[in-house]
DNA sequence: TCCGAAAACAAAAGCGGTTTTGTAGCGATC
DNA sequence: GATCGCTACAAAACCGCTTTTGTTTTCGGA
């Protein structure tokens, strides 16, 4: 069912159809009526490669994130896109996500994307430090928002957890409970979260005069089994050093559960003798044995914020005005509590 | 930089451009080379939209899969993305994905994607028994794989990792431990998988000539939360009634991790007074106190195997020849063991 | 030398829409 | 009654490519 099959079988022309489908002014209503009336009875629908090839606007805006090969995402980017999808979907847009492949192939294959035009914008997750992605898409002119803020002389759009803050306070409840030696077993250095995270740790520390150097940060994956291995590496240099640590810091619940596993493996009780406190409230931290004190974040509605302001920002909002930092909660749970001494 | 502009620069008519750049027989190796070169060195790219419109091709696939608002879908499908990713980009294909949303709007956001053409074909994840996506897939000619199989009259093509051997084997070694009550706490019952894990559960206790009355099989959420509610009602239950369930079979390790949960909570000892097995082999598990009981299937590869399936199926293969049961595996750990008498 | 076939290119039609420009028809105005 | 301005529609241009059809040129063979 083409336009022009419909204005054969109304006996009027193409243009005519199409303005009166479109809301032109010039069209009288009569004919307008006839129009849709028999558009509907016969299911037309504009083909929509034909019409993106006209406005040049595809009605589709795309999730993109950069995954290593062989290593499964976290559900993280599931739940952003189930956010962003139910606030696109009454405008009518469809949210895509794509997934790229970390390392030397990562730029070739966004540029690829780009080229290929299937999107109206982008929503980023996971920003680095320095981002080549966000240059190149602000290179490209291409509309984008950014989950997670990044160190770029152009401002950009961007939404973003408290992450400084979410670790400034969890630092503050470890301190409070008269913890001296806190580790922080951190993301990946070059992503911004991570530095984040590190800048607000660091602030609770200054701000209790503790001493840094008996409080490290470490950087590695935030798997549990990266949390396994750098808790029994930092509990065991730290008991032999005789300044042993008495609690671990994680940048993600995954984290926490491995290094839980690793302060058991110590020979030492979890919540006790070490406390250990994640970040994300997920399922398997609230399971976990003894449940895990955490902070919890907004994911899904976080989804929603960059749809909506990637929305506003293809309307020709600046993205300077475009920026929004989402607030965090600390869940207390078992896994935390005064350190004894040993 | 059009096709026009590259024909301008060189003097000759668009059809040869796009003849030469598309290796038609009928242009002389100088035109093809000069063409080519033009092509490269003013940087050209058929434009892809235009592209679209002429060849009726997007050059991009979807993985889809239904996500109930508000919840998080988990990381198998990030995974599946990934894996389909990895397997087409050599085919210079795009694997996107979208959400659509479970319930009341599922259907007629199915249909508006599918109309939407912005791929030229469709992995459907998560199959249910009877599945009213296949048949709309079916119904609109859509070039399409599913994740799972489905009882559905006309063929499909499909991978699937084996859910019935999964629970028989697992079901079998809870009984080779001399288990006589095991639960079985089981996904969604429409969900053509926990059909078929039924199935081996029960192939099991039947060759062994256990009583089914014995070992019940329960459906909810695959979620920590849902398998600690069923597996305490089930506990308490069973031992009220003076015949104590002394092992859990779990579709999901996560309903594992919240049926370990309850254990723990009805005072008695995982690995001990009730066996508990998991299926999925995520390193909530493996990092789980103690460490979990699974089934371990490659999700990746699956990511994998659907993408070459759908290819090959657009390439024109019939749909029953097309079908691929991939392998599980044991993975035993710390959470089972012989039943005790209490 | 002329004819027919093959080679190499150009023109045109097509994909299916949107948007700009053009033009009848008509009532109001002077 | 000629002119003007509107209204309502049609025609044409355009988006940028692919593919079919048509045409010229070249060359071998009779």
């Amino acid at each position: 069912m083409s336009i022009a099959a419909l204005a054969e079988s109304l006996g009027i022309s193409i243009s005519t159809v199409s303005r009166a489908l479109n809301g032109y002014a010039d069209v009288s209503p009569k004919t307008r009526a006839r129009v849709e009336e028999s558009a509907k009875a016969m299911g037309y629908q504009p083909h929509p490669v034909a019409h993106r090839l006209a406005t040049g606007r595809t009605g589709a805006i795309a999730l993109v994130l950069s995954v290593r090969p062989g290593n499964t995402p976290d559900a993280t980017f599931a739940a952003l896109l189930s956010g962003a999808s139910e606030a696109l979907r009454p405008q009518g847009y469809f949210a895509l996500s794509v997934a790229l492949p970390a390392g030397d192939e990562e730029m070739p294959e966004l540029a690829r994307f780009l080229a290929g035009r299937l999107v109206d914008g982008v929503i980023l997750a996971r920003t680095r430090i320095h981002d080549p992605r966000v240059t190149l898409l602000q290179q490209q002119g291409v509309h984008f928002v950014t989950h997670g803020r990044t160190q770029h002389h152009a401002a950009h759009a961007w939404v973003d957890t408290d992450n400084e803050r979410a670790f400034y306070i969890a630092a503050q409840r470890l301190i409070g409970l008269g913890h001296r030696r806190i580790a922080f077993i951190n993301g990946d250095a070059t992503m911004m979260y991570a530095w984040l995270r590190t800048q607000g740790f660091q602030r609770a520390l200054a701000e209790a005069g503790l001493d840094a150097a008996q409080c490290p940060v470490r950087h590695g994956d935030v798997t549990a089994a990266s949390g396994d291995a750098i808790a029994s590496e930092l509990l065991a240099h730290s008991a032999a050093a005789g300044a042993p640590i008495t609690a671990l810091l994680c940048a993600t619940d995954a984290i926490a559960i491995g290094a839980m596993h690793a302060v058991r493996r110590a020979g030492l009780v979890v919540g006790r003798d070490v406390s250990v406190i994640g970040y994300g409230n997920t399922d398997a931290g609230q399971y976990a044995e003894p449940p895990l004190t955490t902070i919890d974040h907004a994911t899904v509605d976080n989804g929603r914020h960059l749809a909506d302001m990637l929305l506003r920002k293809m309307a020709g909002e600046p993205p300077q005005s475009l920026a929004r930092l989402e607030p965090v909660n600390l869940i207390a749970r078992q896994t935390d509590g005064p350190p004894i001494p040993r």
